[in-house]
DNA sequence: GCAAGGTC
């Protein structure tokens, strides 16, 4: 019989692969590495007719990628780092996964590859490719592809039953992007720490013993994440508030208070105000008319589908959790089996998973699981109903969800709160919306217009379940109809100031970078961490929330760059976002590896060129800088 | 010792 070798990207696709084409009859074994199984079964593949199955799986990448020996740190002038060979290393564990894939390649007839189907997937693959192929030639010409998105069983079966083959293009967009990232963080981490980094340690009081002189390195991603931080710090810091004017009335009717706010929010000119003012009291004095009432059906949306990126800002948000920390903790629940894989940019379930059934399985619990059971019950108000579809799809996994009830099972504080607001989320997810009516009020004074607003909640459905989110039925208008007059309790002119926008959030930053692309859901909490780590910007509380500050050396790197005026600010999203774009053209096959690849080191290396030569303006600026932080 | 990206 034929032998087919079947590799995912991690053991828990594997494992639920091989139950799903072996309908629950495969044995398990061992394998070096103590985060890989081995399944054996049998399946009848179209290409290799009936077959002996070995389905694995690898944990991430195969290999990584290094300058070779003779380039390491502080072994060749910088600049060679641009043009030095690379080599394909493997740490200790990649080292057994690679033993792993080459014993099990020996005695295979063909391969397929099962690692997530997004771009860094189609490389992973590549990867086991090559390494199966140092064991086992013979195979090059009998590697397929599956294709898949998630874990049902119809599907899985499906991608199966019509393999595909590796797609070279993306495998090249990957390597390209490690390629780049490769060369110009080590070539700035190098430069930058040979410039600024004894002159750092001094004003930290070192060099003490037994600690490393401090690292100042450079990221395609480390760099536009502290750009945003520095951002708003200076927009706070040149802030200059601004004096208004505004006119604003009161109705009393028995005991309610209604506030109506002017149609022309505020104006900067006093004067005018004033005179509009005037204007007002000589033709109305206390007396307005009712020229408008609005009143229509309002809703409060249920929230989209679960992404990483919106995990770990709303973690951050209610529970006041690092993005790093949530991370963790969803990892966990994950790894236990509670909840779904959660690194995932998918904001729409696929059609064909079972949503009744895993609320089915929150029944039971004592927090929702009344709530969950009335969502099942058809014949009551706020009925399941299927979650809305945001727009993206990373093509490798769900949106995150529960998938068992976790009950008291949980001791971990992080892992009891990260799973309650997976549980919450999903819950609402499959309800209805909250609703409501609204209604506006017009009132006319003299030529000018006010408005008071007014909320009635009227089934609050999902917002039963999401604590996290308010929504109260606001003041309530007076019963008054178009047309009437009524007397003002009070009309007056008020001032006020413009304030300066708040200190970013670790909340506000992970949207700003998924909104630009920085780094992916796996990786936003890192690039937050790293920046800490070297000291670039500091966590710091102000009135119980917890902001980002940027340190000296933080602000100085920014406005360094800035003063030594590269093209493209390394501190702007803007080289990331134009790598993306062509990666993207690469993934089309519009433009080849070696083009991109040079256009984007040509680049680099002008900018190490101008850096060079302008170092001194780094120096300058971190001077300067201290002097007045 | 340096990057960013997978995963544990």
């Amino acid at each position: 019989m034929p032998r087919v070798l079947c590799v995912a990207e991690k053991n828990s696709i594997a494992k639920a692969v091989a139950g799903i084409l072996s309908g629950g009859n495969s044995s398990r074994r061992d394998s070096p590495s103590k985060y890989i199984k081995n399944y054996d079964f049998s399946f009848d593949f179209a290409f290799a007719g009936s077959s002996e199955v070995t389905m694995t799986s690898v944990a991430g990448h195969l290999t990584g990628l290094d300058l070779d020996q003779a380039h390491g740190w502080g072994k060749c002038p910088i600049p060679q780092v641009f043009d030095a060979p690379i080599v394909d290393i493997r740490t200790k564990d990649q080292e057994k996964m690679a033993s792993n894939i080459k014993r099990e390649s020996r005695n295979a007839d063909f391969l397929m590859i099962w690692t997530d189907c997004d771009r860094e997937g189609e490389y992973i693959g590549w990867e086991i490719v090559q390494t199966a192929l140092q064991a086992n030639g013979a195979l090059r010409n009998n590697v397929y592809r599956a294709t898949f998105s998630h874990l049902e069983s119809r599907h899985i079966l499906n991608a199966a039953r019509n393999p595909n083959r590796l797609d070279q293009r993306a495998v090249d967009a990957v390597r390209t992007r490690m390629e780049v990232d490769l060369r110009s963080g080590v070539a700035f981490t190098r430069f930058l720490t040979e410039l600024l980094g004894s002159k750092i340690e001094r004003d930290l009081g070192g060099p003490k013993p037994n600690q490393q002189r401090p690292i100042i390195s450079y990221g395609t991603c480390q760099f536009p994440t502290l750009g945003f931080v520095v951002d708003r710090f200076e927009r706070i810091r040149k802030f200059v508030s601004e004096e208004f004017w505004y006119l604003v009335l009161t109705l009393s009717t028995g005991s309610n208070k209604t506030t109506f706010q002017w149609e022309r929010g505020h104006l900067f000119d006093r004067l005018a105000v004033a005179v509009i003012y005037e204007l007002c009291i000589e033709s109305s004095r206390n007396l307005a008319k009712v020229v408008n009432l609005k009143s229509k059906p309002t809703s409060k949306y249920r929230p989209f589908p679960l992404t990483t990126v919106e995990l770990q800002k709303n973690c951050s948000r209610y529970f006041k959790m690092s993005a790093k920390v949530s991370l963790e903790a969803a990892e966990k629940l994950y790894q236990k089996g509670y909840i779904s894989y959660p690194r995932t940019e998918t904001d729409n379930f696929p059609q064909a998973m079972d949503l009744r059934a895993l609320v089915q399985q929150q029944t039971s619990d004592n927090r929702w699981g009344t709530y969950a059971g009335n969502l099942l019950n058809d014949e009551g108000p706020n009925r399941f109903q299927w979650p809305r579809s945001g727009k993206h799809d990373d093509k490798a996994h769900p949106p995150i969800h529960p998938i068992v009830s976790a009950g008291a099972g949980l001791d971990d504080e992080n892992q009891k709160k990260v799973y309650e607001y997976v549980t919450r989320h999903f819950l609402a997810c499959c309800s209805e919306d909250g609703k409501g009516h609204s209604t506006t009020m017009t009132l006319q004074w003299g030529p000018e217009f006010f408005n008071a607003n007014g909320i009635v909640v009227l089934e609050r459905n999902f917002l039963d379940v999401y604590v996290y989110m308010k929504w109260d039925s606001t003041q309530e208008l007076p019963n008054l109809n178009v047309g009437q007059s009524v007397e003002l309790s009070s009309y007056l002119m008020k001032d006020g100031q413009t304030s300066p926008p708040n200190q970013m959030t670790e909340s506000e930053l992970i949207l700003l970078m998924d909104a630009n692309g920085i780094g992916t859901d796996a990786t936003i909490a890192e690039h937050i961490e790293k920046i800490q780590q070297r000291d670039y910007i500091k966590k710091k509380k102000l009135n119980k929330q917890t902001y980002l500050i940027p340190t000296t050396l933080g602000v100085s790197l920014v406005h360094g760059f800035e003063a030594i005026g590269l093209e493209d600010s390394f501190a702007k999203p803007f080289l990331r976002r134009q790598m993306e774009i062509d990666l993207k053209l690469i993934c089309d096959g519009l433009k080849n590896r070696n083009e991109v690849v040079n256009d984007f080191i040509t680049k680099y290396q002008d900018y190490y060129g101008l850096t060079n030569t302008r170092q001194n303006k780094l120096i300058e600026t971190y001077t300067d800088i201290k002097s007045i932080m």
